[in-house]
DNA sequence: CTTGTATATGCGGAAAACCATATATATTAT
DNA sequence: ATAATATATATGGTTTTCCGCATATACAAG
């Protein structure tokens, strides 16, 4: 739900916005990638995940209803991400 | 998504439809009814499911949604459902 | 009252998921 | 080259889930 709203995270943003380990968020992130939900590019040091866009269109109507009749639920966690300062700069990925 | 799509359903109409045990079925059908997605009502000897109708919208418009981007997926299990020929008459429900 | 059918649930073991720790690799900075 | 940061993954053990079997309860039929 986090990655959908935001577009993409990378493993350290999801780590902070959700609190938990490093090996927790990456092992986490490896399956939803597995099963073709996630898809992640590299950039530098980071590696960026999000929602593939191949899925379809009723599975991203599902997420997205989801996430937007829940805005509540992921309060704190947006806190969390907003919160940290040296968040990666992903302007730098392009040109 | 059998039961949205049938209306409701009682244990062994689903233990046809998905060929599982008695026991699976009851103890999986217990716990949706435990955090509310379905209702039960008992008619007689049978114990009918239904979705819990005060469920949010957008839940039950995930379930709906997924139900009509899918019906591929149930086939199989609503031609069990069809082929079982000693169906409990819910008609007798009523009055 | 007894038998049969439908459902729920207790129990024990098997299977799966889960996670912390440690470590490996890639990248960046010094 | 060295150190630091970001990420991935192996390993082992704990926890949780899951299911088959047995059993209990409720109802229906005879």
């Amino acid at each position: 739900m986090l990655i959908e709203r935001e577009g993409e995270l990378c493993v350290c943003e999801l780590m902070k916005a959700l609190g938990e380990s490093q090996p927790k968020i990456s092992r986490h992130l490896a399956q939803l990638r597995q099963c073709e939900l996630l898809l992640d590019r590299k950039q530098g040091q980071w590696v960026y995940y999000r929602i593939n866009p191949v899925l379809p269109n009723w599975a991203k109507s599902v997420l997205h209803q989801t996430n937007e009749a829940n805005k509540a639920f992921l309060k704190e966690n947006l806190a969390n991400l907003s919160r940290m300062g040296d968040r990666p700069n992903r302007a730098a990925s392009c040109c």
